[in-house]
DNA sequence: GCCAACGTTGGC
DNA sequence: GCCAACGTTGGC
């Protein structure tokens, strides 16, 4: 089993609206490395931090877990939709997602908080200029962070 | 809203 | 294949 950090913009799909939603298809992601990631790498019953991006707190908030291997993303086929990409063929699509579902919310693990650890310095996430939205964190970090979470 | 960092595109 | 221009991400 491995772990992740996948980001999202909380005014775009946040934790609450997983929590809500139970299980969401993770759409949109249109880089070929976090695209990778989900293709190659994740596997059902892997857990991932959810990550809030781009927002006022940025920060660790939540747990969720890969409840369905990477398939085509839909959106890249819908014409006038955000993440329409008219350079996918629908016989090799581009694009793909997995399915996430929700595990439960934790309290916020701020990006601030996150930079004191010494054990967290080589997360993916504190590299400078890092904008990749899956990351994979390490069974260690994972740890970590776990136990600060319940604390 | 600013802007640094990065990925992608396309002309050559 | 190079690289300038452009668009996007995301912290601040």
């Amino acid at each position: 089993m491995k772990y992740w950090l996948m980001k999202s913009e909380p005014t775009d799909f946040s934790i609450d609206d997983l929590e809500k939603s139970k299980t969401i298809d993770w759409y949109g992601i249109r880089n070929y490395q976090a695209r990778n990631f989900m293709r190659d790498d994740m596997s059902l019953g892997d857990q991932a931090f959810f990550y809030h991006s781009n927002c006022k707190t940025p920060g660790i908030v939540g747990i969720m877990e890969v409840c369905k291997l990477a398939y085509p993303d839909k959106f890249q086929f819908v014409k006038n939709h955000k993440y329409f990409d008219p350079k996918s063929n629908p016989k090799n699509p581009r694009w793909l997602n997995v399915n996430v579902k929700f595990v439960k919310k934790t309290k916020l693990l701020g990006l601030k908080d996150i930079r004191t650890y010494n054990e967290l310095k080589n997360m993916k996430i504190l590299q400078r200029g890092n904008r990749l939205s899956i990351t994979p964190v390490t069974a260690e970090e994972w740890n970590f962070i776990n136990q600060l979470l319940n604390d």
